[in-house]
RNA sequence: UGACCCAUGGUGUAAUGGUAACACUACUGAUUUUGGUUCAGUCAUUUAAGGUUCGAAUCCUUAUGGGUCAACCA
């Protein structure tokens, strides 16, 4: 465990700071904004920053940026706080950017009275026009000369709400003709007459992002300020205003967000996703919302190692989506209780077991782990067990059922396969199957070796269930850098449904919290849409199948 | 015709001027009462050109490629 990794980027920048006792302890952040639902994407920051803290001395705040009233909700709040805390981490302080909303307006005024800042009566248009462009300089507004009291006067005045939105702005004074677009004289407050979800009607001005942000880590005194590369272009302002404010000298730094393959990571296309009923919801088990996962049955385990195999780094990554369902199985393969369910039955019938007869074989719940126990599977002569699982005219690597030949039923005896029933247009429609009673699972004294292990149920005793069956979201590897719109892209086969598979009597006893491995099918958990009529399954991701892959070789 | 950020196997991440490595993927083989797991092995990497140096993935220059910036969004 505690073998030497080599630091990241921030660890490094963090280990020097510590060591040359520029900081006793560390301060970092998750400053989500409470508009939309916690992706994969997010995981990253949040394991970044909160495992920052586990590693070095300091702690975390979760701070919503909740500065834009009209689009931020409790609902995603809450969302929120249940995602982080699922996935195994714990703030020190919850904290909103609304809870500075008066200290940063008095930060707004200070600038005003250092000449730093002006109330603009230019309409968003007409700021946007004097802006300039990235290879041309800006100009200056009219307004930007007005005296320090005028400003005074007009800040308070749009703080009461005596003007209409979109009438004005506050600006900072900076510079009209920077390279950096943002240090223009970027927006500060605007005028909004809307109702937060946290201070109610009490304000009619909000301040921007740029403005609230790097003060809200500084109030905080947040000594690491992480956030994803767009960002770099703001750091400058972030540093400007702190540094005329004169407080506390919070630093940002910026690492590349993440990208998937077959997926999206915007919240505005996983919103469109949702809106326009590709998927169902937000938690809909095949988008990548932490939500949607945890639904699909990947364990905060599982995600956290992903996580820290992928690592952090200065350069926008596409991942491929085989790393995340490398880890997922990694972890389900030690957790997961084997159950055996059969999806696409073929009925077998074994005519040297008595009829009426039948008897209970003892199978591991998890052969990974031996303090799982063991449960009970009832045998009978009437067996249903996978089509897929017999072929009449076999290839010579297939080693499954086929006529004349045996396999071992998983935990029960050897059959060997003695005639195909068929019907009136040939359809096979049962098998009928000898068994060999000295081969029982345990205590096989035939000697004989076969090569293919079956899963089975009991007819008689078989219990059903729905199962669903989660493919990749969208049929190319990049949907938004294909030829229009992303959602051209979506799989059609993202959802099987099968109404109805056949499962051992023990799966009756299904647990939420408990994950499943349906032997020679995948992983799978119990979804909420269970009744006490139905239980349904979500296969969160299959298991290697290295026949499947040959197979499919020799088709292409 | 600007500024800023970035460039290591198929993918992701290391190597901090001194033998290019780890994981995933792919492929072989062994084991296996899950064609799973496990184990052993194989393939495969420094964008290019100059320069500094005894020595460069690492430092410098230029080029090339990718990304970001012109919301009263965050």
């Amino acid at each position: 465990m505690s073998e030497e990794k080599s630091l990241n980027f921030l660890e490094e920048i963090i280990d020097e700071h510590l060591r040359e006792g520029k900081y006793k302890s560390i301060v970092t952040r998750f400053p989500p904004e409470p508009n939309g639902y916690l992706h994969i994407g997010h995981a990253t920051s949040i394991c970044l920053n909160f495992g920052l803290t586990k590693k070095f001395e300091g702690y975390t705040n979760l701070r919503f940026d909740d500065t834009n009233p009209v689009t931020e909700e409790t609902e995603y709040v809450d969302s929120i706080k249940e995602d982080i805390k699922w996935l195994g981490f714990e703030w020190k302080h919850e904290l909103y950017a609304s809870d500075y909303f008066d200290k940063l307006y008095e930060f707004a005024t200070i600038l005003i009275k250092k000449g730093l800042a002006y109330v603009d009566d230019s309409t968003s248009a007409e700021i946007a026009a004097m802006k300039g462009t990235p290879t041309e300089e800006g100009k200056n507004s009219v307004f930007r000369n007005r005296s320090i009291e005028e400003n005074l006067i007009l800040l308070e005045q749009m703080k009461n709400g005596d003007f209409p939105d979109g009438s004005r702005t506050l600006r900072a004074k900076i510079d009209m003709a920077s390279t950096n677009m943002l240090m223009r004289d970027p927006v500060m407050y605007r005028i909004k007459h809307a109702s937060h979800h946290r201070t109610g009607d009490k304000w009619c001005i909000y301040p921007m992002y740029d403005f609230a942000h790097g003060q809200s880590d500084s109030i905080e005194e947040v000594t690491h300020s992480i956030c994803t590369l767009e960002f770099v272009p703001h750091r400058e302002l972030y540093d400007w205003f702190i540094e005329k404010l004169e407080i506390y000298p919070s630093k940002q730094y910026e690492f590349a967000r993440r990208n998937m393959t077959y997926t999206v990571m915007s919240k505005r296309k996983l919103l469109q996703l949702v809106n326009e009923k590709h998927v169902e919801s937000w938690d809909d088990p095949r988008m990548p919302t932490i939500s949607g996962l945890r639904r699909r049955g990947y364990t905060p385990e599982s995600i956290r190692d992903f996580c820290e195999r992928v690592g952090i780094s200065k350069r926008e990554t596409l991942i491929e989506m085989g790393l995340l369902e490398f880890s997922v199985r990694e972890h389900l393969n030690k957790i997961a209780l084997r159950r055996m369910v059969v999806f696409d039955p073929l009925k077998i019938v074994i005519t040297n077991y008595p009829q009426g007869q039948s008897e209970n074989m003892v199978s591991d719940n998890n052969p990974e782990d031996e303090n799982s126990g063991t449960r009970e599977i009832p045998f009978s002569r009437e067996l249903y067990i996978e089509k897929d699982d017999f072929m009449e005219n076999p290839s010579k690597k297939y080693f499954r059922l086929a006529p004349g030949q045996m396999v071992r039923l998983k935990s029960a005896y050897i059959i060997k396969c003695e005639e195909v029933i068929k019907d009136s247009s040939g359809e096979i429609t049962e098998l009928h199957c000898s068994y060999l009673p000295e081969s029982k699972s345990g205590s096989d004294t035939t000697g004989i070796h076969v090569k293919g292990t079956l899963h089975w149920v009991s007819i008689p005793d078989a219990i059903s269930a729905e199962v669903r069956l989660y493919d990749r979201l969208f049929r190319v590897e990049d949907p938004s850098n294909e030829d229009g719109d992303f959602k051209d892209y979506v799989n059609p086969d993202s959802l099987k449904l099968v109404t109805t598979v056949y499962a051992e009597p023990a799966l009756k006893h299904a647990r939420f919290e408990d994950r499943y491995q349906f032997i020679r099918k995948g992983y799978f958990v119990l979804d909420k849409d269970t009744s006490p009529s139905r239980m349904v399954f979500n296969r969160t991701v299959t298991l290697k199948d290295n026949w499947a892959k040959e197979q499919k070789k020799k088709v292409d």
